[in-house]
DNA sequence: GATGAATGAGTCTTCATTCAT
DNA sequence: TATGAATGAAGACTCATTCAT
């Protein structure tokens, strides 16, 4: 036999390409950055991805698996008023630790034409799941009436734009908004304790 | 040599790129492209712009100044939980209006090194003017204590994402959600009535 | 290394080579396609051939063995005349089965720098058999006196180009000029009855 | 105005490319050998040709101007059969004259899928124009009956060949079977004196 | 000043070849 | 020995920029 694929090269590619993106751009990205910082030659990316653009588009369902995760379960513990609160920070600090996803698919935005992108399943999935959760507060009273899905896109907006202002856009740290913003949304939302 | 002769023929190298970048983003866009839509010769650009770069760089301070004027006003006139329902929908109606910049707007964020984007002092501006705004409310009791600068962030972070989902990322018709929003917002920022 | 172990093997590859070579050209055939044909790996052709020059340089002498048994012995048989009609017909109808051969021939002078061809050793022996029949003929004062040698490459040039420019590069079928040719081969070569 | 376009640059470009191809073949030939002997940049080869494939294109329809030109008027003066042989001589001097392009041409067969080649035009009305010849000839019984179009094309083919094998082959000096090239034309075309 | 033909450095991509398994 | 994943040199082509007219 030959000798065998290795079945997590294409993800070593892939968070290559994500860093080098993350750190030049997509244009200043050689696909030789890619290669040098991936440990293999260039070629070899070309038997996993078709095209540089390729490359990049791997990256669209860029997953939000970990604030499923960790921080949707949190909207769910205790008072909405505080669930809010703690469900937010966990937010935030998820996407701090994976400040390069995010600046990648920023920088996908600007990457072609407009109507090329389209949010991820994932995060359709994403704001399915924690409608569950708002709907059970509006239930109880402690959320006020509104549409749960849409009411989480304007939620999911504010943070993520927010972030992207403060982390990648270099407005600041966000600490310093960060109770603002979390008060904002509590306001927003949640009938005042 | 930047800034010769005929300001006329600068804006109108200026408005063929914006149109040229917003349809087909940055990268796809030839400097060629640009002197045909100006309807002028490619050597042309460069007598007003040094490089490619600049002709984009020259968008940094795209302006608010709509928003300034029409917007503001209406947040100052009548009852809190009204002008702001008002002003956001004249906001909106701005932004749909100026689709172009706004698109441009984003692009210029994947552009290259994040690094590189700084919020306009236009855009800063703006922010310190309707915070003013905020403050006579606040001092009616009509919003609810906040520091206006800071919350004004999250009021604009969260319309432009949600206009740039809807509008430019093609989620569908932002008139869908604007109720929701608006409300959103309401209940963020005034003492309910 | 090269003719190394199993000989059905390597015929295998040189067939299917033939075959790719004929349908798509050298330059546009892929040692993928030819290993894929044959239905070995990539590599398996490295063992029998040292580079792709060298499995296309392992056709130059292709051969022309058919036209030699089947061909040579009807010019001998019957009156010249009649003789030239039918080696022709049957040296056409060889050609028409072997077209891939025939196509690869073509495909080989248009190869690389023209200096590297030359005409195979079959070739000049089957010209000589050849010359040997035409010596008889003349002898009998069936043929004009000539030199064989010298008069056999004008006619096999007449009727490969000609198969050439019908069979191959598609002006039409063959059959339609068959007469005409064979008369002229024929008016050339014979002194008429 | 802007440097102007000079006209002649197309076609030495393509003087340039078809001295290369002969000397070193298509494959071997690199844009940039292109480019550095026809003195321009690599670039400016773009502007007249889309493709590399194109710049070899260009040359399909490569003229047999000379040939029509000069060797035709020779078969209609004095007697057939020394026509036959003036005429003949003339197109293999032009033809040697005129190496690049026949060798061109012969590269041309093996460069690509074999159903692209059409004979070009030029061609065709060639031979057209001399099939009056050989009518006329056909009338004052010099010449044997046959379809004129059909048998230039024979004898088109025969020289051709002739002329590929002996100086593109390097099969040796066609001045060593001129004469007996020219004989068996004449025999097969001409009612001998 | 305006023009647009010419430039050529820079990059993506290909694909013959190698070699670990 | 056969395999086919990995390699990386090599080259076609692009396009921002220049500059002769």
């Amino acid at each position: 036999m030959a000798r065998t694929a290795d079945p997590s090269m294409r993800s070593a590619i892939m968070q290559a390409a994500r860093a080098c993106f993350a750190e030049k751009g997509y244009n200043a990205t050689r696909m030789n950055d890619i290669a040098v910082r991936a440990g293999v030659a260039v070629g070899t990316i070309y038997r996993y991805f078709k095209t540089k653009e390729a490359v990049c588009g791997a990256f669209a369902d860029v997953s939000n698996e970990r604030i499923l995760q960790e921080s949707l379960p949190l909207l769910d513990e205790g008072r909405f008023f505080v669930a809010l609160d703690r469900s937010t920070r966990m937010t935030l600090q998820i996407m701090r630790e994976e400040l390069d996803t995010y600046k990648l698919a920023y920088l996908m935005i600007g990457f072609g034409p407009y109507t090329d992108f389209k949010p991820s399943d994932v995060s359709v999935a994403m704001l399915e799941r924690f409608s569950q959760s708002i709907r059970a507060r509006i239930a109880t009273g402690e959320c006020r009436p509104c549409d749960p899905f849409v009411t989480l896109q304007l939620v999911a907006n504010l943070i993520e734009r927010t972030f992207v202002s403060y982390l990648l856009l270099g407005a600041g740290d966000i600490g310093e908004i960060e109770d603002a913003m979390i008060s904002f949304i509590q306001h927003a939302l949640a009938v005042p304790p």
